[in-house]
DNA sequence: AATCATATGTTGTATATGCAACATTTATTT
DNA sequence: AAATAAATGTTGCATATACAACATATGATT
């Protein structure tokens, strides 16, 4: 046999992807949002007011997957979208006074992740985006 | 700031866990099972007949979940468990041959990472599993 | 301008996933 | 042995995700 089955490169990012989501969680448990909710809130405070469709081509998400995300996170009020047939979105208030307040408490998890990940750092991971796309 | 927001490591690799399944799926589609049901099936193809939690504990994968995925297995008559409170879970001749007919389309798909992983080859993601656990 | 093609948003459907609550079984303690 | 604790399986609930089908809007062709 040409590889091991466990070797599988998708399980297994499949696998880290909820190893990290779990730490992640744990964090925003307190906020009141998701992982994923986090994910676009961020992007949205670093791209500003954007058509939707954009958000999914940062952020590899299907159209759908993004119009029901959004539509979450609007009716928490932390975003708001236009009425048009290609709404823009863009952070509430709400949502920027959240994303601040997270910041100091996610890159707490960061920190820890970048203390396990030692004298590694991200490089294996830009690595992988690099080439995984 | 001490992090770019857009460097959250979760995110990251849950995009990447995305990104990589994608290229799976399409490999999987005409097999009619999805990327973890191939996932647990590769694992009981390892592991032989195990208790089910086993299952979980070698996947990270939380009990409920585990309980869900073999149902689905099960009724696709891939997979058999006994009727025992903690079941032991095993292939079916029919899971079996499944996996054998898989393995070399899957092989493929596997060429086709490893193609794109170019000179790193999996060691990037091998030190992302040492640490991050 | 009217028509056709393309792009984008939404909804239905199915699986994936975790957590909490509950049920049951096994292990431990007294 | 009885009672308690710990482990494990299942179900209800919510979100995550993709795909297909549909709706609508935008762009291109004629």
């Amino acid at each position: 046999m040409k590889y091991e089955l466990h070797h599988c490169i998708s399980s297994r990012l499949r696998k880290l992807a909820r190893i990290a989501d779990g730490h992640m969680r744990n964090c925003l448990k307190e906020f009141g949002i998701t992982e994923n909710q986090m994910t676009i809130l961020f992007a949205l405070s670093k791209l500003g007011k954007v058509e939707q469709g954009k958000i999914g081509e940062a952020l590899v998400l299907e159209r759908s997957t993004v119009s029901r995300n959004v539509k979450l996170l609007e009716k928490q009020k932390l975003v708001r979208k236009t009425t048009a047939y290609r709404p823009e979105i863009e952070l509430t208030n709400k949502g920027i006074a959240l994303v601040n307040e997270l910041i100091p408490h996610w890159e707490k998890v960061m920190d820890s992740y970048i203390d396990l990940l030692g004298d590694y750092g991200t490089a294996p991971l830009e690595k992988l985006e690099q080439r995984l796309k």
